[in-house]
DNA sequence: TTCTAAATTAGAAACTATTCCTAATTCGGT
DNA sequence: ACCGAATTAGGAATAGTTTCTAATTTAGAA
């Protein structure tokens, strides 16, 4: 709880128990988010919660860089709390979306073909290994 | 017209009228349109044309491959005719999707970290070359 | 060419993620 | 504790997409 406060206060956002849980939750549950999700999991200890208050604080923390958005499904957007540049997987069976340990040639560069670069995005999709697993059993 | 109404026979798909005209579409505006984009250019020569019919060929021409989808955006889906693998660049400025030509270490490889690949897509967004240079002769 | 069954299309309605709006609440400094 | 400013809650509005159903079109058989 302090912890999380700190961070916020460090950075300059208002530190108040929706943007302090959110964070923590965020911090605790690298499973990239939808605000759904956020807050299904939250609106039982935040009761007073609101959907609003959940896209509003992730705009906060997009704007400060606490948060990165992946934009990796059709349907909805995902959060993760920023980690160190990486890229991600996308399982079609499962649904599940997974921190790869791969990077990319241009992480560290400032532009490709004359374009400014400002963030890339990595977006691998297919089975995952544990889906690999049970298929398997049942062929 | 031909040449399209061809390439969907070839591929086992009914050559109507509508999906020759989206395919047409696609194979000469190179600027990933979204459904919108789609359907206003072409609502005009196809007068009856309606969005729920663009949304139905999209979706067999992705079954069959002939259309790529990107998720590059955060609020809608955008098509190309699928050419060569390549990454694309979103402009923060302009909005416009430019294609790369740079690819990526993985593109050949079947799996990473244990997962089975099926797709891979590579995003780059900052600002482009273009309106790079406007902004020299703002500032 | 005409007929028929199956596939496709159009348009409206439904659905869902996100944004907008406004009043009530909370926050931090005084 | 008080006050102005920021934040929150919740409902309404919006926009992209999907679903539903009837009408139309298609391709193949007669």
């Amino acid at each position: 709880m302090e912890k999380y406060k700190q961070i916020l206060v460090d950075r300059g956002i208002k530190p108040t128990y929706q943007r302090i849980k959110i964070l923590e939750y965020l911090d605790k549950n690298h499973s990239h988010p939808t605000v759904d999700m956020i807050y299904g999991a939250l609106y039982k200890k935040v009761p007073t919660l609101s959907k609003t208050t959940v896209y509003n604080t992730l705009d906060i923390f997009r704007e400060y860089d606490l948060v990165d958005v992946l934009t990796i499904t059709e349907s909805e957007i995902r959060y993760e709390y920023v980690l160190q540049p990486h890229h991600h997987f996308f399982c079609k069976r499962c649904g599940k979306i997974l921190d790869l340990d791969v990077n990319c040639v241009y992480q560290e560069a400032m532009c490709v073909e004359g374009h400014k670069i400002e963030a890339i995005h990595g977006y691998f999709k297919g089975i995952c290994s544990e889906c690999l697993l049970k298929n398997e059993n049942v062929s």
